[in-house]
DNA sequence: CCTACCGATCGGTAGG
DNA sequence: CCTACCGATCGGTAGG
């Protein structure tokens, strides 16, 4: 019985926190209040205030739930994996396909996680950057280019760039499926990789040899 | 002399729309108050209101500024430059460019454009889309693999989100420049997009060619 | 009668 | 687990 009670509140509580982070992923964490939580949840503002002591705990929680379950996953994918460049399609896709049913939680981590009080900020902080040290090593692993000093954090972000950003503009359904666009932006990262560093690998200098296309003149 | 008045008008609310456009950055929208803006501006919220009629005419006001002054920049840059090639470079140069110092507005773009009515948002969302026309012409120009029908759009869109994902990490003063990134961000696509478009030109099917990295296992 | 501003306070709603 | 509330602060406006 104190069983089955346990399961009926967990289920709940995590049920009422995917509420919230739709919520708050299309009202803001601000912008959205206890009530409406409430009310959208089908429960009183009291009972709420049962499974939380505050706005925030429902925030913070959110948000630890939701990282947690993308760094077990990212490390199983890499775990699982054999070669690097297969390590590194299962962690992009692993991720894409997380967020097919996270994307409210996906946004409010963007827009929101900097609004909670930097203690409560920290393990969280803690999370992304084991994501980024996942997936900077598997990027290191599978591409030559990357291991040169100052090419492996733009390459990891502009990895993360377009992951994250893709849930403004990829919609279900569509003719490309998320294993496509893992797929795409795996394929653009170990062809151009190499181009790119060139880039960035080289010491800052006025010279640029002659024939690549920059625009020193606009800076 | 009424000139000059009006000149201090416009100079006061363009400082004011900035350091909102920091607040609002910081703090989201909704978690801004009026009062918190007329402080850091120095002026008393009856001034603020003699400005604007309320809080939704700021925003509106800060986005509307800010992409119509990237949508200028932008027509500029793509119209000054010779080769294809170069008119993309030109672009994302621009674009990075630009964020120098206005950081703050574009967060504030990302996070709470689409907080406001609809109404308010379609004019913004319009400048938007000029914006990813300009980029997807000029990737359709610069990149041979970008004019087959289903890699545009992620291509373009990718670029955004590299581009867009740039302030959660690139620091001023660091090893690498904007220029430095905006050119990494170029090459990658120039040299990367041909590879990246078998992931998803091709149509949707089970059977993959052997030896490429997917991970149908997966999904 | 106007625009540019002030100190003080309104009605309504937030989190708790 | 609910209704009835609170101290505080919100966006917006009053008279002058």
């Amino acid at each position: 019985m104190a069983r089955s009670r346990a399961k009926d509140y967990d289920d709940k509580r995590l049920s009422m926190l995917h509420r919230a982070a739709e919520l708050f992923a299309a009202s803001g964490y601000v912008g959205t209040s206890m009530n409406t939580i409430a009310d959208a949840c089908g429960v009183s503002k009291a009972l709420l205030y049962h499974y939380y002591p505050d706005k925030e705990a429902i925030l913070f929680d959110l948000l630890s739930s939701h990282l947690e379950r993308l760094v077990a996953a990212v490390r199983k994918a890499s775990a699982s994996a054999g070669d690097p460049v297969e390590r590194l399609g299962m962690i992009v896709t692993t991720l894409l396909e997380l967020y097919r049913h996270a994307d409210a939680e996906h946004q409010v981590q963007i827009a929101s996680l900097r609004l909670l009080p930097e203690q409560k900020q920290q393990p969280l902080l803690a999370s992304e950057r084991i994501l980024v040290g996942i997936m900077s090593d598997a990027l290191a692993a599978a591409v030559p280019a990357a291991k040169q000093k100052r090419v492996l954090k733009p390459l990891t972000m502009s990895v993360f760039g377009m992951l994250n950003w893709h849930y403004m503009w990829f919609r279900e359904g569509g003719p490309m499926t998320r294993a496509d666009y893992a797929d795409f932006v795996v394929q653009l990262v170990l062809a151009g990789a190499e181009e790119a560093a060139a880039a960035v690998a080289r010491p800052r200098s006025k010279a640029k040899p002659a024939g690549r296309s920059r625009q020193a003149a606009l800076l």
